[in-house]
Order: structure tokens, then C-alpha cells, then sequence
DNA sequence: TAGTAACTTGCACCGGGTGCAACATTCTGC
DNA sequence: GCAGAATGTTGCACCCGGTGCAAGTTACTA
């Protein structure tokens, strides 16, 4: 009972993804910063107009629907049992951004090491895992046993972000390591040095 | 013994104080993100050219020598005796930073809300913590038990990370109580409930 | 098939930032 | 005090990312 998608529809997906394809394949040969949008839409076979059409920005094609994830983290996290306690919670939580990684491995190791060359994708990435502090903050809040707040609780923030950096540092770990790293070892080793 | 500074480095001193007083009064008034950079340059009396002169960037009037406090801290940290621990060590060099924030306490308190406000400057900020991060990962790495590596190790860059989040959490509460909570108790509680 | 809704495109514009060249000022050695 | 080097100021043209608008084209729908 899907209905099927309309000719525009269909082509509107498939300008998205060859425009995503020609960006990334540019953005590999150049790096981020020296491939300028026109470049990008001339190489795509679009007008530059028509490129800000289908992203809001440059940075648009490397970063992913950051929201859609962060509410993703956020529903598994409220969707562990209510007792369970705030590291093993949101260590379970953040479980579900790892299936969603697989498939095209090569893809999302090209995209890591252009998140890492380029500092202004790193300010934007760190800007994103604010928006997912204050989406966790609440519910971590209330796993560390502190009373509800309307402003989240400074220790319930500092926790999340805790987590979010050794988030961080794993995935940086397995990017690093060609993807040989495990990033879920690397992230609970973490965890264990900041709690020892 | 300290030769007086010339005319040329009086006036540039003078000139360089006056745009940071007019710039601030502006994004007081009309936000960091909506004043631009001509409008600075007028209000300074100076030309938008000689503002880049003075200033890399208009993020530069409200980010402070970032690199300068990041090599303070790192100084501190080194300074601490070689077999403390990593936690009392990393907290007691971030102490560097509070007596550096004396003085004209109300513009402080501006300049924090200036960055909470702007999305731009609050990634800006991270990124800044990024490269503090770098700085003071080796120490730490040494201090956890880890051995030297020439890239850091993944779980002294968390702990830098979860230290500077705590860090961070504690300003921003400080900023939210209007000058009025205790930053670095506020920090020690942050580390606590990292730890239980 | 006619009309409407959505897409594409060019254009003009904004704001941050830079390289360059001309001019003015201060500093330095004599 | 003066000549010449060093430094500072400014305007100009330009790049890049991003947006509003209007005109033309294409697909959907009644």
C-alpha cells in the first residue's frame, strides 16, 4: 500500500545522490576546503542555485541528518530499562549509531578521515553533539539519582558530553586504524580510565 | 630595565582596546551575529581593512588568546608533582584559569554570554578545546599509566576531553547564576558523579 | 487538456576574509 | 635635522558561502 514514488520524486533522490557522490569524490581529491560549491555543482551538472536547493550547505553533504540521529540516541536511551544507571544506559544507547554505520564501510572511513582534516567539519560535528547533550541531558539526569530541573543540571551536561567524547575518541580510534579498531573496546576503555 | 613601548605600539595597543570596547558594546546591543564587521570598523573610526589588521577574524574580538591559555594550562599540568594522579592534576592546572578571569568580573560575565548565545562562537569554543586537548593528552597519558605513544592514546584524549566538558558545564553554570555559583565547586560535583 | 504546483536557473546582493598597491606615518642611522 | 627604511592605513578588486526574487520550464492533477 506504499505508494510508489513520483517521477520527481525519484529524480529528485537521484540528483541528491549523485550530487552527494561528486561532492565526496572531490572533497577526497582536494579536501573540504579547496572544493568550492561551484565546483561541486558545475561537476554534478547543476547550477549553483540548484545545489543549495537540495542542501542548506556546504557542510550539509559530510554531516548527515544529525538531528534524525541524535533522536534516534535519545529514544534508545529513554527506551532502556528505567532503573538501569546512567553509564551502562547511554553506553547501550549509543550502540544503535553502530549498525547504522555498516554497508558501505569504505564510505564511512572516507567521510571520518574528511570530518578530521577539515577543522571547521570537526567545530560543526562538536557543535551537533551539543544539540544531542541538551537531547540526553534530561533523562541522564534522572539516572544519576538528581531531582528535575527546568535547566538541565550542570553535572547531568558534563556527564553526557563525558560520554560524548569518548564516543569521540573511539570513533576517531577506529578511523584511525583503517576500521581494524573495535570503536565499542575503545569507548568502554575510556570510560574505564575516567572512572579508575 | 623594560625599554617604553614606542608610539607605534602605544597607538596600535590603544587602537587594538578600542575596537574589542566598541565591539562588545555592539554585540551587547545587537548581538554578535548581527553586528558585521563594517559596522565596527565605522563605529571605531578606523577602515574595514584595518579592522582585519588588528583582528584574523570577528570571532577573534570575543575568543581571547586561546592558544596563550592553552599553553597555561599545559605549563600548569606539566608543573604538578610527576606522580600525581591524573584527576587532581588535570583539575588543579585548569585553577590557572580562574584568576585570569579577575578584574572586571561584569565583562567576563558579557563575554560568556556572548559565546552561549551565538552558535558560531560556541563551536568556535570546542574547537578551541580541541587544541587544548592535543596540549595536555601527553601528560595525562603519562599520568593514567598509559605508555608514550607518538599519537595519543584514545582514552587520555577522552579523559582530557571529559575534563574540559566538566570544565565547560562549570562555566556555563557559573555564567547561567550570574557570577553567583562556584565554578569550581560546581567542577568537583561534575567529576563526582563522572566517577560514582 | 488546462491549470497549478514544484523545480531550475540566473541575477543581484550580503557578509566574512584576503592580496595588492598607493599613500602616510614613525622610526633609525648618519 | 634629514634621508631612507620599516610599519601602518586605506581603497580596490576579488573569492567564497549563502539567500531572496522573479522568470521560465517541467511534472502532476482535475
Amino acid at each position: 500500500m506504499t505508494k510508489p514514488p513520483s517521477l520527481r520524486e525519484r529524480t529528485r533522490r537521484a540528483v541528491h545522490a549523485e550530487i552527494t557522490a561528486t561532492a565526496l569524490r572531490l572533497f577526497r581529491e582536494h579536501g573540504f576546503e579547496a572544493t568550492t560549491v561551484d565546483q561541486i555543482a558545475a561537476a554534478a551538472g547543476i547550477s549553483r542555485r540548484s545545489f543549495f536547493h537540495y542542501f542548506a550547505s556546504k557542510e550539509d553533504l559530510v554531516m548527515g541528518d544529525t538531528v534524525a540521529l541524535g533522536a534516534a540516541v535519545r529514544d534508545a536511551l529513554t527506551a532502556r530499562p528505567a532503573d538501569e544507571a546512567a553509564w551502562p544506559a547511554i553506553r547501550a544507547a549509543f550502540l544503535v549509531l553502530v549498525p547504522a554505520d555498516d554497508g558501505d564501510l569504505a564510505e564511512q572511513l572516507a567521510l571520518a578521515r574528511i570530518h578530521h582534516d577539515a577543522p571547521s567539519l570537526r567545530a560543526s560535528l562538536l557543535e551537533k553533539h551539543l544539540r544531542w547533550q541538551e537531547l540526553l541531558a534530561p533523562d541522564i539526569q534522572r539516572r544519576l539519582g538528581l531531582p528535575a530541573t527546568d535547566t538541565p543540571d550542570p553535572r547531568a551536561r558534563a556527564f553526557v558530553a563525558a560520554a560524548l567524547a569518548a564516543l569521540d575518541a573511539a570513533v576517531d580510534a577506529w578511523a584511525a586504524s583503517n576500521g581494524t579498531a573495535d570503536p565499542v573496546q575503545v569507548f568502554d576503555e575510556a570510560i574505564a580510565v575516567l572512572r579508575a
